[in-house]
DNA sequence: CCGGCTGTTTACCATGCAGTAAATTTTTAA
DNA sequence: TTAAAAATTTACTGCATGGTAAACAGCCGG
């Protein structure tokens, strides 16, 4: 089984294997010139010089500057996607908690660039309003993860933590929340915009849900 | 009287007056090209498209480029203030609900254009993360809006109406969902959102303060 | 060792763009 | 009326930028 796949795949996967890698390079690299440049000021250029490669390889791999901004949106979803991933199976109130709190402050686990992710990907988030494809790919993921909280707040209704609220409401209320104090720090550079959040969070909102 | 001003004040005043009266127009027409294209792929060309003047008529009165966008910027963010504007004197709550409706919705009188400047609006604003000198006047904007807020929420704590709570605090939470309402609007197409936002508001927040 | 395939580089191009300069019209101050 | 100043237009330019083409390198099967 594993050989006959294989047999037939070697030359297809290693293709590949080696095709992503450098995807993946560029990637990476278009994630940096984006963070220095911003997304207006962003030149074919300036992703190849963050790269060991020319920049002439971009165009190898990719049809074109369009076609790798498509890219990279889906890269960067991916990766935030990722981020917020939680052990589910703790009860209602927990789960709440951490999750409004990967999505305020980021993954446990040190990673650094966590806020330069988050700016790139609010300023492409903002520009998506000219762009009816990518504005579609930002809807399906702000779906996701509003759905993710809105589930976690109907769990707890139905085990009886929390008041019996409009789940779908309550949830749209956070994520919102959760979003702005994001824009809030990336665009205004109020450091402290997150943890304000969370507290607001704590004291106005979740105590509608608390309190019996 | 009147004379006596056409005096001195002629040469002046007229220039500044015909002046004033093409940088108006240099400014809706670059509002105009800023709604169709998005910052991204604003060029000088297409604010001169909506102009019936030549696009070189803004290297007189602008210098470049940058120039222009900053005296846009604060062009903008007049208007936006200037339509936020209500007759205070009524008690708290009326007032804050009032201020809230204007944020989210608009001015009451048809400005139909009002979305299309928030538009523009929320785009200059996320874009100013890359530029320090226009995210510090977007911070001296927001930082009024969300005074007016907290002033009346305090105002309604003093008055008994309101809970004894953090008006800070409340006041910035307030003004956070209304950001994100509008960005949900305008980034994401939710046309509901800023609806939404405000029964969020009525329902889950402002409760925290009316119930005392 | 060789012919073909993938991936990368070097060299180049077309053009779209902001900005300028000079000519022209309009307004202002006598 | 007239001359100078202000405002606008017409014509042009230099260059930054995305993209291409052809040469080149590495690899793999035979």
């Amino acid at each position: 089984m594993l050989v006959s796949l294989r047999v037939y795949g070697m030359s297809e996967s290693r293709e590949k294997v080696s095709s992503k890698e450098t995807e993946e390079v560029i990637m990476e690299a278009t994630f940096r010139a984006l963070s220095k440049h911003g997304y207006k000021d962003l030149r074919m250029r300036d992703i190849g010089e963050e790269m060991d490669l020319t920049r002439q390889v971009i165009h190898y791999h990719f049809d074109g500057k369009y076609d790798l901004m498509s890219s990279f949106l889906e890269y960067i979803i991916d990766q935030y996607e990722g981020s917020v991933e939680v052990a589910d199976g703790a009860d209602p109130r927990t789960e709440l908690d951490a999750r409004i709190d990967q999505c305020l402050f980021g993954p446990d686990f040190e990673e650094f660039t966590h806020w330069d992710r988050m700016k790139v990907y609010h300023e492409l988030y903002t520009y998506a309003q000219n762009d009816d494809e990518h504005q579609a790919i930002f809807n399906d993921h702000y779906e996701r993860i509003r759905g993710s909280i809105v589930e976690v707040v109907e769990e707890g209704i139905e085990e009886g933590v929390f008041r019996d609220v409009d789940a779908e409401q309550m949830g749209q209320l956070i994520t919102d929340v959760i979003h702005a104090a994001r824009g809030r720090r990336i665009s205004l550079g109020h450091e402290g915009a997150p943890e304000e959040a969370k507290q607001a969070i704590d004291e106005f909102i979740l105590d509608s849900l608390y309190e019996n």
